[in-house]
RNA sequence: GGCUCCUUGGUCAAGUGGUUAAGACACCGCCCUCUCACGGCGGUUACAGGGGUUCAAAUCCCCUAGGAGUCACCA
């Protein structure tokens, strides 16, 4: 067979070598120990922790060695691309404050080694595809879907393994003339790569997060170029990621099984194998097993499900680095006000058995972040969800903003700030009772206090409300109360001998604390009062007064 | 079914032939305390199972089991 006569059958309008494009996309000036790394989602309208997940560990590699990270759009299934998912992407992106150097962008493209989204390179992946044809090492196959699907019954039944090799690769060994007749008459084909491997061999590949992998040769005719001569994945990743000159090909472990394909193709091009860094799913507890996190019935797997709870991009940065970086955890705990940037970040240290999303382990990291933002960044933050998930609440929190800033830092001065934010949904909750609009009382008053005692304790609380008192004397006026009454100072009196009294003091401030809050449970009284102030204050429990 | 990856407490995990098998979250108890949080102290809970190799195995080898992934003209 005269191979380069095929190719040029094959492929005649490709006319430029793949020295051309060698040249034109030229090594990278970067140190060496540099990395260059990647994302490659497909445009399905759906972004994922899993790609976020990823691009942290991308970006990370690249910019901690001062290489490059860019985004290349993977839109070579037409079919499945959904409009405006690249902006989704870049969006979703942004807010989690991954920044690109170069690829895609919302309206074209940066950097000199694009075009970055694939559909667009045809013309490189045919000439790399014309080239392994003239080396004997591709060839058209002109099998119906029908003719495959009963040939993959076939194997079935007989207990063979499925695929395209072997005797089964009925278009291997197809003569020039045949080939030519069936282009010809307009057939359909695809472009097969011609395997040499063995199903007995194996190869060791070496893996950043794993180690070396010992993975079976691949003996199967796969799929190079499909019939509209737009490749595959697995050639599109080898020809990209050779010509972007990726240096560290960072992706989920449902890769592990092609990867012989990969390798496969990027020897027999003649191309230096990039690292491979295989990381693993994320989890989620099903019943009592984990499986892989499903985009279908898990809500928390959309990037968009943090984003509506409103977790700030700053916290679920940091805990997906505590589950990707073991050593993080401590790192942070020696270093509280370090740039996360600092953290050096390994792949050695990544786990490579699939990590559960544990949504108690995220609010505590959660909390733990907010607590160090400053009232002002919160205020901000917070207002701009506001906008867009509750403008109702809106209104209320941005009406006075000193006041809501005041709101926010109760209790977060000092040695032991209090933590009481974890997410942007759950603050709004918090932070209700500050404003009248939203103040309710929710709980119930203390049951052992009777009607009486409870008029009683308002009445005197508001005789000796007096907004210069500074805690202690505040403090004081509600011991006095709670003394005269017959309520015990010290709970743990109260508890020891609860026939002396009705009960503790408590009981006397929670009945202060439901008129003035709403809640059983609530930071310092006194402090809150002072932002609510006075009018709002006396007004609020005067309502609580019965009859 | 073939191939591959994975397996230390409820969860995330440290660990690279000798450790009383770290730490964090969660849970429980106590302390602090006007409630809640914060903080402090303490506690329950783990090397999937079985064989080897070795003076010595969570760690190396083999087998079994379980879980996961993949076997498309999807990525």
């Amino acid at each position: 067979m005269d191979y380069k006569k095929l190719a040029n059958l094959l492929f005649p309008n490709i006319n430029k070598t793949s020295e051309y494009y060698e040249e034109l996309y030229p090594m990278r000036e970067l140190e060496s120990d540099a990395c260059v790394t990647r994302i490659g989602p497909s445009p399905t309208g759906f972004v994922h922790l899993g790609n976020l997940y990823n691009a942290i560990i991308g970006e990370r590699l690249a910019h901690q060695s001062g290489g490059t990270f860019y985004l290349r759009v993977e839109d070579t299934d037409a079919k499945r691309e959904v409009e405006g998912a690249v902006e989704m992407v870049l969006s979703a992106m942004k807010f989690f404050g991954i920044e690109f150097d170069e690829g895609a962008t919302v309206d074209g493209d940066n950097g000199i080694y694009g075009p970055y989204r694939q559909r667009q390179r045809k013309d490189i992946y045919q000439c790399y595809a014309k080239k392994l044809v003239e080396n004997g090492l591709a060839y058209p196959c002109f099998c119906t879907e029908e003719e495959l699907s009963s040939m993959r019954e076939n194997q079935m039944s007989q207990k063979l393994n499925f695929g395209y090799y072997d005797e089964w690769a009925k278009c291997r060994n197809l003569t020039y003339e045949n080939i030519e007749s069936h282009i010809k008459n307009g057939d359909e084909y695809v472009l097969r790569f011609k395997s040499s491997g063995d199903i007995k061999n194996h190869i060791e590949v070496l893996d950043g997060i794993r180690g070396i992998l010992k993975v079976q040769e691949n003996y199967q005719d796969f799929v190079l170029l499909k019939s509209d001569g737009i490749p595959t994945y697995h050639f599109a990743h080898v020809i990209d990621d050779h010509l972007m000159r990726t240096t560290h090909v960072v992706r989920g472990e449902e890769w592990l099984a092609t990867l012989p394909i990969h390798v496969q193709l990027f020897d027999a091009l003649g191309f230096k194998r990039p690292l491979y860094c295989h990381t693993a799913q994320l989890m989620k507890m099903d019943g009592d097993t984990k499986r892989k996190l499903s985009k279908r019935k898990d809500p928390e797997l959309g990037l968009e499900y943090y984003r509506a709870d409103g977790y700030s991009p700053k916290a679920v940065w940091e805990y997906l680095l505590t589950i990707l970086n073991s050593n993080f955890e401590q790192w942070r705990d020696e270093n509280p006000e370090a740039d996360i940037n600092d953290f050096k970040f390994t792949v050695e240290k990544m786990s490579n058995s699939g990590a559960l999303v544990d949504m108690m382990k995220f609010d505590d990291v959660s909390r733990a972040v907010l607590v160090k933002v400053s009232a002002s960044d919160i205020y901000d933050e917070f207002s701009e969800w506001l906008k867009e998930y509750d403008s109702e609440f809106y209104k209320f929190f941005t009406r006075d903003r000193k006041f809501s800033e005041s709101a926010i830092d109760v209790g977060r001065d000092g040695e032991r700030p209090r933590m009481d934010l974890t997410s942007w949904k759950q603050a709004k909750e918090f932070l209700s009772f500050y404003f009248d609009e939203t103040f309710k009382i929710e709980d119930e008053f203390p049951l052992n206090v009777d009607k009486n005692d409870k008029n009683a304790i308002i009445t005197k609380y508001l005789d000796t409300l007096d907004f210069n008192d500074d805690k202690t004397e505040w403090f004081q006026k509600v011991k006095n109360i709670t003394e005269e009454l017959g309520y015990a100072l010290q709970p743990k009196k109260y508890k020891k001998n609860p026939e002396l009294y009705k009960g503790s003091i408590s009981d006397v401030s929670n009945v202060i604390r439901l008129g003035i809050i709403g809640r059983n449970n609530s930071p310092d009284i006194w402090e809150i009062s002072k932002i609510l102030g006075e009018e709002c204050v006396r007004n609020r429990i005067n309502k609580i007064k019965e009859d």
